[in-house]
DNA sequence: ATAAAAACGGGTGATTTCACCTGTTTTACT
DNA sequence: AGTAAAACAGGTGAAATCACCCGTTTTTAT
């Protein structure tokens, strides 16, 4: 049986370890390196002395995630076979994986067999999707609504006050709050927000709040955490 | 050498797997069992004919996360030594962890050898906490602010609508348009999302947000990808 | 040094959120 | 059948957001 060269990229290193722990245990299978990010993957790929038949990438990392690695990837090396890995799946976002020219996407709640058989099968075939993905995709295409193409903005065109401010808001604070703690005009808050809106295309509050964590600005847990815990003795 | 026996949970798979994977590999860890979440692995503990040396909870579960577990099976068993994984690490949520009475908290990129060695110290000596964790703690301590005791409270408390609500207001929809879409009174709205910050104990509509990611309410990537996403032609 | 970008902030007004009040109807439980 | 909870909805008013207008000062980069 002909092995199979891996790569594959991930920011949490216990998981990272322990998928390559797993895929250690397979002799078909033949790690050659491993990122942290998509960038350190990008640059490793670039100067590996061998190419991977299959990369395994995390689809949300901080920097450079798993959608702008695959862009960045397939532009250089068009044939590249890529696999994205989710912890929060979802099939409608199936569409958009497709169109990027992503080869399989799994949820990081599989199975290490699961995992094992898409790569053989991305490996034979090029491509691996469950029944039920294609199902999904049969639905989404013969329904005649196109997949927008992906293209990741870069996530970094807020400027340093902007972030600030939109931390803010994501700790609950008010604009005359803000203005308050920064020591500026509520006025002046308010022209951020509305910069903050217009950048970040967000229509609102909520909005802001989700662009704000996708693009990892907050600190999750202990922001989210104070709804976990009620003081008893305030 | 005395072997260690280990129990622990995690929502991913992929992730449980990879850590058992890279466990198994140490000759003094012995595995007793693996849970996919906080009930079940209670469930288990409590008919297990071994009581496990250290327990390895994930911080973040769907269903009882890590924090209400540690709780339960303190209860049950004061004497259980329980570690806590967190994907998002903070320092300053250490406090909380040491009123919870957890052994120790680490971070999900800590590398596999920084684990099995919290992993033994916390059975030799019952506790374990990196020199920055134990400045940290220390700092939190002597500067004379206790940590809130740490009490889940029960996080289905909402309503069927008031999820739905929740949900609509995470779409940035505005109260109008949620009352338009679900053929409801703006005021009906108004009220379920006054019970909503009322029984949530957010402060607006970013409280609101973060609440309901904390809370698993709503689908993370595909609401999220709608900002990584430009659609060319529409 | 000069231009560009960022931060600052004032005014106005429509819309929305939020915080109170009040009540009725529907649904669920036992 | 009776109680409780949920969903429904009206009024009022203050506060905040959001969307436009306008300009000045400060910082940053070339």
């Amino acid at each position: 049986m002909e092995t199979i060269k891996l790569a594959m990229a991930d920011d949490e290193a216990l998981f990272l370890n322990g998928l390559k722990s797993i895929l250690e245990q397979e002799e078909q299978l033949n790690i050659l390196f491993t990122a942290s990010d998509g960038q350190s993957f990008l640059e490793q790929l670039k100067v590996a002395e061998q190419f991977p038949d299959v990369m395994i990438l995390d689809l949300r990392m901080k920097g450079m995630d798993g959608i702008e690695t695959t862009q960045q990837v397939k532009e250089l090396f068009p044939e590249a076979k890529i696999m994205i890995l989710s912890s929060h799946y979802r099939d409608t976002f199936l569409g958009y994986m497709l169109k990027l020219g992503v080869n399989a996407f799994l949820p990081k709640n599989s199975a290490p067999d699961q995992l094992i058989k898409a790569i053989e099968k991305v490996h034979e075939k090029g491509l691996y999707f469950d029944e039920g993905q294609m199902m999904s995709i049969h639905h989404e295409l013969s329904s005649g609504k196109k997949p927008k193409v992906p293209q990741m903005e870069q996530s970094t065109e807020l400027t340093r006050r902007e972030v600030e401010i939109l931390q803010l808001i994501c700790e609950q604070y008010t604009n005359p709050e803000i203005a308050d703690k920064l020591f500026i005009s509520v006025r002046t808050v308010d022209g951020h927000r509305t910069n903050l809106l217009q950048k970040t295309g967000a229509k609102n509050t909520a909005g802001l709040v989700l662009y704000a964590l996708y693009h990892q600005m907050i600190d999750w847990e202990e922001r989210l955490l104070k709804f976990g815990i009620s003081s008893k003795e305030d």
